[in-house]
DNA sequence: TTAGAGTAGATGCAAACGCATTAGTCACCA
DNA sequence: TGGTGACTAATGCGTTTGCATCTACTCTAA
């Protein structure tokens, strides 16, 4: 057992641990946490976004966010229309009832990540995130 | 967005960049990621294990993790028998098989981790870990 | 000893998922 | 210009998931 290999599995189970204490917490409305994190991808990028590059920010297969955008169109929270630029692909951004919603449940589920990494100290936490960057970026 | 969102965050992207990744090899026969790691959690413990035990280091819901079970006994991977000293519960272990094959990709599957956390320095590699260490233990 | 609360795991069922494939569009070059 | 290969998103279909509930067992205390 490596260092590295090690690390990945207190990085996975720290994903999971907290994953958890975040779904069990009565914030999410008639939202999923994965629907929530598609409206929060959207909420950062004021220009509309294609499939492909949500896809990219998720952890869901292309037909499932396929789909799962289609709930979100039919729920009222996300605008799809064809791109004119490519004919092929769509832009997707939040309806103002999207972004409203987004809000709502973002503020105090920010406030729980900000509580469960409150037992880091800001060198941590800096750490943290350096870490994890250089990490996402190893794609190949 | 203070450090501690910013920090979630970025831990979450690399989670779901890095396991996009290790999905994506093929290594994993005929079990799935989700499947395969049923099985390495038994396979760091020689005593039996619980179901309730298992579900906490496992990202899945009590009754699809007790038919995930179902299935790999089918399968002939685990041995699932009832407690005596607990005729609720059962005792969950690896069949030589189930043995073998978690061996048999895990691996081809540490080899890969250990290369993309190869761009984190040894110190990287253990602030990592006691970081995240830190964080699965603040359950509350 | 037994009633009631608590816990462990299984099951019914509708919703969501992934894999494979398809339809439609683009981009390049002969 | 027309054909081939790449790319984007959607759809068919069988499997897996989560929620709610259920059964069975344990534990505590009257």
């Amino acid at each position: 057992m490596t260092r590295a290999n090690e690390a990945w599995e207190s990085l996975m189970k720290a994903y999971s641990v907290l994953m958890k204490q975040f779904n069990a917490e009565d914030i999410w409305g008639d939202l999923t946490m994965r629907e929530y994190d598609v409206l929060y991808q959207l909420s950062k990028c004021d220009s509309p976004l294609r499939m492909s590059e949500l896809n990219r920010h998720v952890l869901l297969s292309q037909p499932a966010l396929s789909r799962m955008v289609d709930r979100l169109v039919d729920r009222g929270y996300i605008d799809r229309c064809p791109d004119p630029g490519d004919r092929r692909g769509v832009r997707l951004t939040l309806t103002p009832a999207g972004r409203e919603t987004q809000k709502q449940i973002g503020s105090p589920h920010a406030r729980s990540v900000t509580r469960a990494l409150s037992v880091l100290t800001p060198e941590e936490l800096e750490q943290l995130a350096v870490i994890t960057g250089k990490l996402s970026q190893s794609e190949e």
